[in-house]
DNA sequence: ATATATACCTAGACAGGCGAAGTATATAAT
DNA sequence: ATTATATACTTCGCCTGTCTAGGTATATAT
């Protein structure tokens, strides 16, 4: 893991959520996006990705479903529940704290 | 650990070494002043603190030396070395871009 | 005597991220 | 035909920083 990487730990779940604000969406694609965001500079590895959809799903924060494509690989659609939502706000509350702390600090 | 440590994780190596920026310092001490410049919202949890002065010194970026203090329990204090200060350099830089991935994506 | 503050140390558990490997469909290139 | 590339998901087991919980020791205040 590099040091981005390792300052980004943590943020993965919030990063998912708001991801799912916008629209249901399915791992492969939430992870095209955040690269187009960053310019390249920043994407999820697929194992930190889908064990973090098994965090969310179990915590109640979203859930999934399967498409109904007629061709092309299988996709399982995830949504963001209230649940998730609400976290989602307390989540951005407390990385402007963190952010804050981080800068007081180093 | 609470979401606030989730976030701070990874940013204790650098917050010891600004630490040591200042003047040599030992453990106590250096987390008296973490929570004196956060108003008691931060502190590091001995076992942390710890942990990460032996990484630090392993990896040539503090070393350390007892204090000859004639009475109360004993202090081994920490000086960073150069290495220590480029590496300080790196994280501050590290920090900006990640905090720009950050307020992208979530 | 007891509590509190100062000061350090360590073993083992925990949790998120990751490398590596696998499965499957579809298209483009050789 | 074969190979490469893109799409798309899954799981095992390791790595690493943090934490819980315990321990040691000196000094002062109640």
């Amino acid at each position: 893991m590099n040091i981005t990487s390792e300052l980004l730990r943590g943020h993965t779940e919030t990063i998912i959520l708001r991801q799912l604000l916008d629209k249901d969406s399915y791992g492969y694609e939430i992870n095209k996006a955040i690269q187009e965001k960053t310019n390249n500079q920043y994407e999820l590895k697929e194992a930190t990705l889908y064990s973090a959809f098994r965090r969310l799903e179990n915590a109640g924060l979203i859930l999934s479903y399967w498409g109904d494509e007629q061709t092309g690989a299988r996709r399982r659609y995830y949504a963001i529940t209230t649940e998730g939502k609400n976290l989602y706000s307390q989540n951005r509350k407390d990385w402007e704290d963190a952010k804050t702390l981080i800068e007081t600090l180093i």
